[in-house]
DNA sequence: GAATGTCAAGTAACCAGTTGGTTGTCTACT
DNA sequence: AGTAGACAACCAACTGGTTACTTGACATTC
């Protein structure tokens, strides 16, 4: 067998995304990972030293790498939402990651550096459009972007599995409720 | 100690609703449960088979007793959204609830029939305001009601601890929001 | 006295994390 | 070019503690 740490190491990640995601911290289980990343717990231990710490680096990363690749267009919202949408259709492991994060971390995972940074980076683009008069100020930058969150991540998109007529309607709800919510009056 | 089976079984009910709430179904641990309930863990398999049938049955219950507690007002859903949050920041264990049923038990948590039932009722109240033109008809009912479902539940719910002011703030803008949502163009 | 409620002590499986040793690969010296 | 030594990557088997669930003996109530 040749021999690739970079690629072991990158095997185990992929392997723990899809085990936290299905599982969760406290459902899943080592000898899995170990076995779907073709290598073994030995390893997994040496390159993450827990399974908490295993959990944060697969969650710190696909936030950091997946949540920033969609950039905010405060004067169009409808169309950022729209391109979440897409972005968790095409990552379904990232709504549950989060979640279970959220559920298992508690307050402390939104505390991470990079959430942190990206969500305030939202609100200061919101907050400058705000400002142009082109979204309403009725809400704070903070409140307007979490409802756009919450839009987005409505919850059967935790259970999703549709075909894609269903999808391109619920694509099309979501800008059309985000364009209700931003309008200003 | 006093004989009282009814009394037992709603002391096991209480513990394991804390439980499940804090841990999910995977991070839950019937010694606890058995231990904070003043009982044992014997009595728990008595009246509840498994550790899952005692989820399924903290579920069903939460869902079908306080979920249906909040009435829905299709001609005024800004207040029923204001008044299921109040709901929510009552019970924070449901909130809870209901999002580790879905990740833990996946689709067939909302096919449960008091969630159905809960549901459907739901969506005919807002199809017939609909219909009376004091409700938009820009979406369907069911896609309408989830929206205001999303935004009652925001994300910071899940984390809430927060001061009366912003609660009451948080309070205001769900509503707002609602009415943004439901407003006929 | 029988039905029901209670519990401490078990059991068998399971699971996170460790150990001790093997194998491949790169480097340095001849 | 050949090779000895050092080190990094790898892994099967183990360990010690935990867990869901059971049992059998005892208590309380009617």
């Amino acid at each position: 067998m040749k021999r690739d740490a970079q690629a072991t190491r990158q095997r185990i990640f992929e392997a723990a995304t899809a085990e936290f995601a299905e599982y969760g911290i406290a459902g899943a289980r080592i000898d899995r990972i170990a076995a779907a990343s073709g290598s073994n717990k030995a390893m997994i231990y040496a390159y993450y030293s827990s399974k908490a710490g295993l959990f944060d680096a697969v969650g710190i990363e696909w936030i950091s790498r997946y949540m920033s690749e969609v950039p905010i267009n405060a004067h169009d919202l409808p169309e950022y939402a729209a391109r979440l949408f897409d972005q968790y259709q095409k990552y379904p492991e990232m709504l549950r990651l989060i979640t279970w994060s959220q559920l298992e971390r508690g307050p402390e995972a939104s505390r991470i550096s990079a959430v942190m940074h990206s969500y305030e980076t939202k609100s200061r683009a919101i907050q400058e459009a705000q400002q142009a008069k082109v979204v309403t100020d009725q809400f704070p930058a903070d409140t307007l972007f979490e409802l756009i969150l919450a839009v987005v991540q409505t919850r059967a998109s935790l259970t999703s599995a549709d075909g894609p007529d269903e999808l391109r309607q619920r694509r099309q709800a979501i800008k059309d409720a985000v364009q209700r919510l931003v309008r200003p009056v």
